[in-house]
DNA sequence: GTCGGTACATACGACGCGTATGTCAACATG
DNA sequence: CATGTTGACATACGCGTCGTATGTACCGAC
């Protein structure tokens, strides 16, 4: 199996992605130093600019990458619910990834400061649009009353972002998480039409 | 009138806060340069460094400052009102505070990024803990249901954040300002006992 | 009047980014 | 098969920035 010339690049390509996460999780972007996580990915910066053409670029296709693995996974955590049910745990399932260092520093933190409003980003955040279209199914099935639909997916969106962040500062994360959960659900249904 | 040593100490802390939250807002704060920012204040680094330790310190200071004047507005916003009826208020000035890019800039997307998570933060964000208070008065005047208070206060928080940076990025801020209120509105009825 | 400490300015070293230039392998072409 | 060309990456350099170490002037104490 001779590897052909695209292979070779998507191959760098996916190392640098790679390293990039790794160091971008752990110091944060402005502190993570490009010579270093080009040589841990077994290059140098040449391929970095070659391939992304500076280091926001960089940070962009790590963050496209992040952004899809999480569309599977919210899409998994709402599987086979009614649809309202699986609206709230598509909720619960995204507080819980943002729980994670990675996706925390990455998407939460670093990404809006460096590249700006995520509903800027060309991906336009696949998490978003998901929630933008379970709640109009939810307004066309008459669950849900009948409010702009990406207003509230940004506002759920926005909650749910700014729970993850304080329970994961929190010192006892399981406690914090429960009661965070719990007023999730209160305050969600205030958009739907009947209790 | 001689000013007084401290008077001194006093106003060129001033200045160059004055001068950092301009560089902060218009540049953001990695690119913001320390010998611009402290030459357009008539002094140098030298002042900087001895007054706040480093860039880091300077932005805690610009957002202590900030922090407070945010609080005040936002006091102002639910003034002589019922108590649900301010509390809703003092989110919309949130919002429309949020809208400003100073705010915007150095309180929602740098200040996060470089200082970590808010509720870390030593002043805590006042606001937030107006918000607490303003929510547990509402449980014990039984207008709310009994959730935990700074749970609620951050969705509540983070959901006006949201809805800010969206009002900010979009072509026409008034039309979906509009739509972020009314949804607002909608969702944090979810948060009442009787509606 | 001298002396110590504070409040700044200046000088220095190191690092990181972006770009310009170089190199080598893989095709295309005759 | 020889050769020109292009793409993929490495290397080298300049520039700006941060943090610190050092210098200096001024104020208050005794």
């Amino acid at each position: 199996m001779a590897a052909t010339r695209a292979e070779m690049v998507e191959e760098t390509r996916a190392r640098l992605i790679a390293a990039a996460r790794r160091a971008f999780a752990t110091h944060g972007y402005a502190s993570a130093s490009m010579d270093q996580l080009t040589a841990e990915a077994g290059l140098t910066r040449g391929a970095l600019y070659h391939n992304f053409g500076d280091k926001k670029g960089l940070l962009r296709a790590v963050i496209d990458q992040i952004d899809a693995e999480m569309l599977v996974r919210m899409r998994a955590a709402g599987q086979g619910r009614s649809t309202w049910d699986a609206f709230v745990d598509e909720g619960v399932a995204y507080v819980e990834m943002s729980l994670e260092p990675e996706i925390q520093r990455i998407m939460l933190l670093d990404g809006p400061a460096v590249l700006g409003d995520p509903s800027r980003w060309p991906n336009q955040t696949a998490c978003l649009r998901t929630t933008i279209q379970t709640i109009q199914q939810l307004i066309d099935d008459g669950i849900v009353k009948p409010v702009d639909p990406e207003a509230a997916a940004r506002l759920v969106n926005g909650a749910a972002l700014n729970a993850a962040l304080w329970v994961a500062a929190a010192d006892e994360p399981q406690a914090v998480m429960g009661k965070a959960v719990d007023a999730f659900r209160q305050m969600v249904s205030g958009l739907r039409l009947q209790p």
